[in-house]
DNA sequence: GGCGTAAGGTCAAAGAAAGTCAAAGTCAAA
DNA sequence: TTTGACTTTGACTTTCTTTGACCTTACGCC
């Protein structure tokens, strides 16, 4: 019922042994007994820029997609975040960037159940649902996230 | 026996057993034999926070509704605050909060300035003036301080 | 170069869940 | 008997996922 987070999941788990993947697109999809367009759902909602991916592909025979997983210093890793995050943010995205800060010691987890609380939907619920919603998101998040720099 | 209040006690026992659970809106309704928004009632009517309670929730295939059970314990001023905060708060009372907070060595330095942060009239820019920021800002202060219990 | 085939890409429709809002119902207290 | 708080209901909305028909690009061979 959400093969879509499974599919996130394995190529997570890829990515965590290599900093890079290559993978076969209508293969991923036969393995998982799902047509090939939902991998590119998967790597349009869960592997973007601002999660700290970069995806290249080439079609033809030999194709392939290739997921990087972008590596930053550590010094600086909120302020490359600051810079790509737009204006506007889900809070699947938030908690997929304060998982990356957490897994490279960047924040503790007091901070990331803080930061998520405060972008959580339950928190903005007074918001009618919008665009203004993921901007209030956005901007509370990036606020928060100065405040580590 | 009113449904809303079978309801309630159904989940409270699920949260008896562990600090959070996971539902499905649309089978407890259905188990329920009720309307599904009859959830969402009363999720908002016994499950708020300042009972003690975090909400998330995600909508379309594989969507949930996730209840948090927080540890209110007696006396504690914090609780007392949830309390006596209404649905709209502005920016100078949580300040005026925070600081009774933070004398009575309550929360951090570090932590008052997170959630003024997240509080700030900045962070919500996004939001009109208008009676929803402050409600915007109440949510997100209780959600928060709900943290420090 | 032109063609066949083997990739991957796009987009929109259909499906699956949860959220919102306001009307209608209940019931006790004034 | 009216009022008002609380509850029940359901039509409509928004968000996220799955699926499939059709499009584009790259090889490799003639």
């Amino acid at each position: 019922m959400k093969i879509s987070d499974s599919i996130e999941n394995f190529i997570r788990e890829l990515l965590e042994a290599q900093t890079s993947v290559e993978l076969k697109r209508n293969e991923l999809a036969s393995y998982f007994n799902c047509v090939p367009s939902q991998i590119n759902y998967v790597i349009q909602t869960r592997f973007t820029t601002e999660r700290g991916f970069l995806v290249e592909s080439r079609r033809g025979g030999g194709g392939y997609v290739k997921i990087t997983r972008v590596e930053l210093e550590n010094n600086n890793m909120i302020e490359h975040i600051l810079g790509r995050l737009g204006n506007s943010v889900d809070i699947m995205t938030v908690e997929a960037i304060l998982n990356s800060l957490y897994v490279n010691n960047i924040i503790g987890s007091a901070e990331v159940k803080i930061i998520m609380t405060a972008c959580s939907n339950n928190a903005l619920s007074a918001i009618p649902d919008g665009p203004v919603k993921n901007r209030v998101r956005a901007d509370i998040f990036k606020s928060l996230l100065l405040l580590f720099v």
